[in-house]
RNA sequence: CACACAGGCCGUUCUAUCGCUGUCUCGUCAUGAGAGAGAGGAAAGUCCGGGCAACACAGAGCAUCCUGCUUCCUAACGGGAAGGGUUGCGGCGAAAGCCGUAGCACGGAAAGUGCCACAGAAAACAAACCGCCCUGCACAGGGUAAGGGUGAAAACGUGAGGUAAGAGCUCACGGCUUUGCAUGGCAACAUGCAUCGCGGUAAACCCCAGGAGUUGAAAGACCGAAUAAGCUAACGCUUGAGGGCUGCUCGUCCAAGUUAGUGGGUAGGUCGUUUGAGCCCCGCAGCGAUGCCGGGCCUAGAUAAAUGAUAGAAGCCCUGAUCUUCAGGGUACAGAACCCGGCUUACAGGCCUGUUUUUUUC
RNA sequence: CGGGAUGUAGCGUAGCCCGGUAUCGCGCCAGCAUGGGGUGCUGGAGGUCGUCGGUUCAAAUCCGGCCAUCCCGA
């Protein structure tokens, strides 16, 4: 199913602490992931958060038009890119997604992107693993 | 009809697929199913004013900051309405003045202090460069503020009297102004008479009048795990760690441990939070801002933060061409965070009303 | 959400309170000195004082509006 539920989002304060401040991280133009292995509730496979600065973006609008296409483009692909290894794996995990690009990308620029962002994300985790 | 100005209003729509956040109904051990709702005129800037909340507070004064024509509107305002005064522009007029229009932080310079570059004799206490007049031999002394020149500004302007020459020194008219009286007006103020005075600057200090307690929903109220640990009660038998009393031993006290109870309170959650100085319609009062009577409506409520993404049509605008059509491009400014009233700023395109002026036709 | 500060020559700054002349250093240009360069000496250019209005005879300075940048509380 593509859904992103509340459950999906990471909201507690004390995990985005550990995540900025242990999570290992890499870039992936127009992103930057950071990523900590966590115990989640059992039905939970990961959480994420995402963010676009505002130091980069003045106006809210832009602000709020790229958390939509990003989210819009994880909720699509999470399932076959991300889920699937987690499950394989028996791993949980919680990571961020910044946006740090310059310009207001198009949503077909940032789903690749974002696929071979996961992509990453799913190697770097299995190389760890092992 | 066009243009300009002023005021008010709107500010994309539809379909398909997949989603997000509340609400209601139904159902379940649980997952769920259906219905309906879901950004703005500025949600922005945070420039003012309030509500709400916590804390503080006998009364009065000082300091600091803000406001500043009058009356009214309002919960309140530095906002708005009407009026007064004043300045610029335009028209009419011989002039006085009147009309139209646009602006004005518009209390006090006659309580006091300061400042007014350069130029100029002098920038306001005083004083005198060229002049003018008087006295006496060149030259010096005295009087003068008319004229020259400088400057943004030169001791109110014009005319007459007056005088050695002159000066509001005196008079007439005029300008601004203080105080008093009269008339009109709720008042600001206007008009008239008498009277006092005459550089500017208070977005210089200041004086006068009025106002301001502080902090902001991350305010504040409530519920409350896990872990560590405080307090209280009981046990503390056997072994006996550690510490206090002592130089040492004994002794005694604290205490380790177990059980029960309990306080504060972290993570997290609930309320505050959307029914409100609310919106729409009709009527009445008022020049107007606005108020009142009656009827109807319930209209986002997130919290690392929803209100969307993709695809395809339609509408509107612009450009070009092979002009009943086709192609290309554009479709603004911008995203609620406790809530209201204003102000300011941004904005593709469009609609309505009113007024002035001009042109054309009858 | 709330609060504070700063915009001056290519760069870094003074002047602002108390209004009339915009200062200093580095850099730039020219000349001198050297066989040439550096160093040194002399002279010079370069400023919408962030922006738009207002007050004033006169505004970088005083008063409003807007824009940008930085910082703080949590």
């Amino acid at each position: 199913m593509y859904t992103f539920k509340k459950e999906e989002r990471l909201c507690s304060k004390k995990l985005l602490e550990r995540l900025f401040h242990n999570g290992s991280s890499f870039l992936l133009y127009p992103f930057r992931i950071v990523y900590l292995p966590e115990v989640l509730p059992e039905s939970l496979n990961s959480q994420v958060v995402i963010g676009v600065s505002k130091r980069k973006f003045k106006r809210a609008v832009d602000r709020n038009l790229i958390k939509r296409r990003i989210r819009e483009a994880y909720r699509l692909n999470k399932e076959e890119a991300l889920y699937a290894f987690l499950r394989d794996n028996q791993l949980q995990l919680v990571f961020s997604i910044n946006y740090v690009g310059k310009e207001i990308g198009s949503f077909k620029f940032i789903e690749k992107k974002l696929m071979a962002a996961l992509k990453q994300l799913v190697k770097a985790n299995a190389q760890s693993d092992s």
